[in-house]
RNA sequence: GUGGGUAUAGCUCAACUGGUAGAGCACUGGACUGUGGAUCCGGGGGUUAAGGGUUCGAACCCCUUUACUCACCCCA
C-alpha cells in the first residue's frame, strides 16, 4: 500500500519554504510597525464556536468544516477560519479589559471542499484582528496596513470596497430584496433561486447572463443604508484616500460570513484563476458579544498564504536563496578532518557552512556545493593543512582568492 | 456535492490507425588519481495509476475504480 498526503493538503519543500519564509517574516514586521501582535490559537475548536460565531447556515460551518467527536465528550471542529478562534481567546482571557487591542495571527486553516487552483483543504491564513475601536479611522488604518504589506512584496492588486449595513439598516433591506427576487422567481437561474432563501445577497453577485436584467433592477444596498453605515463608509473612503489607497466602491461585494457589518472589503489579484480574492475581511462589531464577551467592536481579515505564493510565483519573483557561506571540499583524509574542525569555529562564529561528508570525487562535492546554493567553496587537503592557507572560490564568479584558514570566519563573517 | 480534462522513469514528454516501452533533464561511474556549469562514453532506474474485458498480441480499444487537475458552488 502506497501512503500518500491527504487530498487537497499539501507539503512545502525546501525549495520552495524560502518564500514562505519571507511572507511571514515581512507580515511580522509590517503588521508590528503598526502596533500589532502576534496570537496563537489552538487548531482544534469547540464546533459550537464556530456554529455561533461564524454562523449556523453558512457554507463553512454548514458543509465545509471538519467536526469529529473526542472520546464521546465535545464536538471539535478544525477550524475553518481563524477570527472564531482569536474572539474566543480575547473573551476568554479578559483582554478587554485593556483597552483596544490589535492582533495578528499565522495559521493552518481546514475546509472541506473539492480543491481547485488557490484553493485547498488545509490551508493557511495571516490575518489581523483588532478590538474596541468603532471609529472608521481603524478601519482604514487596517486596509492600508493590508495594502502596504502587499505593496512590499510587488503584488499589484484591486481593493474592492463595500458596505453590508448593520442592525438597523440590513433587516429591512433583506426583506426587501428577498421580496423583490421572489417576485422575479422565475427569471431567475436554479442556483439564484436556491439563494433567495439562504443568502439573498448572493444572487446580486451571479454572472449567469439571463439573471442580469433582474439584479440590474433589484434595490440596492448602499442606497438603504442607515445614517450611520453611510457617514462610516464615507468616513472609511476618505480616510484611504488621505492615506493614498486606491479602491473601488463594489456595492455588490459580499461576505461569505454571517458577522460582517459595515466595512466589507477585498483584495483580489487576476493572477489566481477562478479563485481571484487574496484576501478579504470586514468589521464584525457583534461577534464579541455573540460569543458571550462584552459588547465590543473589531474589525479584521484573513490572507490566504498559498494565493499569495501563487500570485508572487506568477510575477516570477525568485525564491530568497538559503545557502550556506561555504561549503568545505574535501580533498583527502587530512582534509576531511581540517574541515570538520574549521566547520565547528565557523559555525561558533554564526557563519553558515556545509560540506559532502561522502567526501567523493571533487567533481561531485563542487556540484553539491553548487547545489546547495553555497557562495564560496573551499578545497581542504594535506596541502592546506600544511601550509595553513587556502583558497576560497567564488561559486558565481569562479576567481579564486588566497585565504588563511584561521582567518576565515572573520572573512566571512563580515559584509559581502 | 456537480461537471470537464489528465494519468508512461524522480521531472518534462515520445512510442506510426493494436506488434518486444524510448528520449531529454536529473542521478551515478569513467575520460580528468586536487577544482563544478561544456563535451564524449557507460550505469541504475518502469507491474505504462489499479482491476477487469476484447484480441494471437494492449501503454494504445471497452468497462470499473482511484488519484491529480480545472471549473461550478463557496471562499483566503
Amino acid at each position: 500500500m502506497k501512503l500518500s498526503g491527504v487530498k487537497g493538503m499539501n507539503d512545502v519543500l525546501p525549495a520552495e519554504v524560502g518564500r514562505w519564509q519571507e511572507m511571514e517574516a515581512l507580515a511580522r514586521e509590517v503588521f508590528a510597525l503598526y502596533g500589532y501582535r502576534e496570537i496563537r490559537t489552538p487548531v482544534v475548536e469547540p464546533a459550537a464556536l464556530f456554529a455561533r460565531g461564524v454562523g449556523e447556515a453558512t457554507d463553512i460551518v454548514n458543509k465545509e468544516m471538519y467536526v469529529f467527536e473526542d472520546k464521546g465528550d465535545d464536538r471539535l471542529a478544525l477550524r475553518p477560519e481563524g477570527t472564531a478562534g482569536t474572539v474566543r481567546a480575547f473573551i476568554e482571557h479578559g483582554a478587554y479589559v485593556d483597552g483596544p487591542q490589535k492582533w495578528f495571527y499565522l495559521g493552518a486553516m481546514f475546509r472541506r471542499e473539492r480543491p481547485q487552483r488557490g484553493r485547498y483543504r488545509q490551508f493557511h491564513q495571516i490575518g489581523c484582528e483588532a478590538f474596541g475601536v468603532a471609529e472608521p479611522l481603524l478601519d482604514a488604518e487596517q486596509i492600508a496596513l493590508l495594502a502596504d504589506y502587499l505593496g512590499r512584496l510587488g503584488v499589484r492588486t484591486t481593493l474592492k470596497l463595500n458596505s453590508v449595513g448593520d442592525g438597523e439598516c440590513r433587516p429591512a433591506y433583506l426583506a426587501d430584496l428577498r421580496s423583490y427576487l421572489d417576485g422575479h422567481r422565475a427569471a431567475l437561474c436554479a442556483d439564484c433561486r436556491d439563494r433567495i432563501d439562504r443568502n439573498p445577497l448572493r444572487v446580486l453577485d451571479c454572472k449567469v447572463a439571463s439573471c442580469q436584467p433582474v439584479l440590474e433592477a433589484a434595490p440596492r444596498l448602499l442606497d438603504r443604508l442607515c445614517a450611520g453605515c453611510r457617514d462610516h463608509l464615507a468616513a472609511v473612503r476618505a480616510g484611504l484616500d488621505a492615506l493614498g489607497v486606491e479602491h473601488r466602491l463594489e456595492p455588490r461585494l459580499v461576505r461569505g460570513l454571517d458577522y460582517y457589518v459595515r466595512t466589507a472589503f477585498e483584495f483580489t489579484s487576476d493572477a489566481l484563476g477562478a479563485q481571484a480574492a487574496v484576501a478579504g475581511g470586514g468589521r464584525y462589531d457583534r461577534l464579541v458579544e455573540t460569543l458571550g464577551g462584552p459588547p465590543t467592536p473589531g474589525i479584521g481579515f484573513a490572507l490566504g498564504a498559498e494565493r499569495l505564493a501563487l500570485i508572487l510565483e506568477a510575477m516570477g519573483r525568485p525564491v530568497p536563496p538559503r545557502g550556506p557561506a561555504v561549503f568545505f571540499v574535501l580533498a583527502d583524509p587530512a582534509g576531511a578532518t581540517e574541515a570538520l574542525r574549521l566547520a565547528g569555529a565557523l559555525r561558533r562564529a554564526g557563519v553558515a557552512c556545509d560540506l559532502d561528508a561522502r567526501a567523493g570525487k571533487l567533481k561531485t562535492q563542487f556540484r553539491q556545493a553548487e547545489r546547495a546554493g553555497a557562495r564560496f567553496a573551499l578545497v581542504l587537503g594535506a596541502a592546506e593543512v600544511a601550509s595553513g592557507e587556502g583558497k576560497l572560490k567564488d561559486l558565481a564568479t569562479r576567481a579564486e582568492t588566497p585565504v588563511r584558514l584561521d582567518e576565515l570566519a572573520a572573512r566571512l563573517g563580515g559584509p559581502g
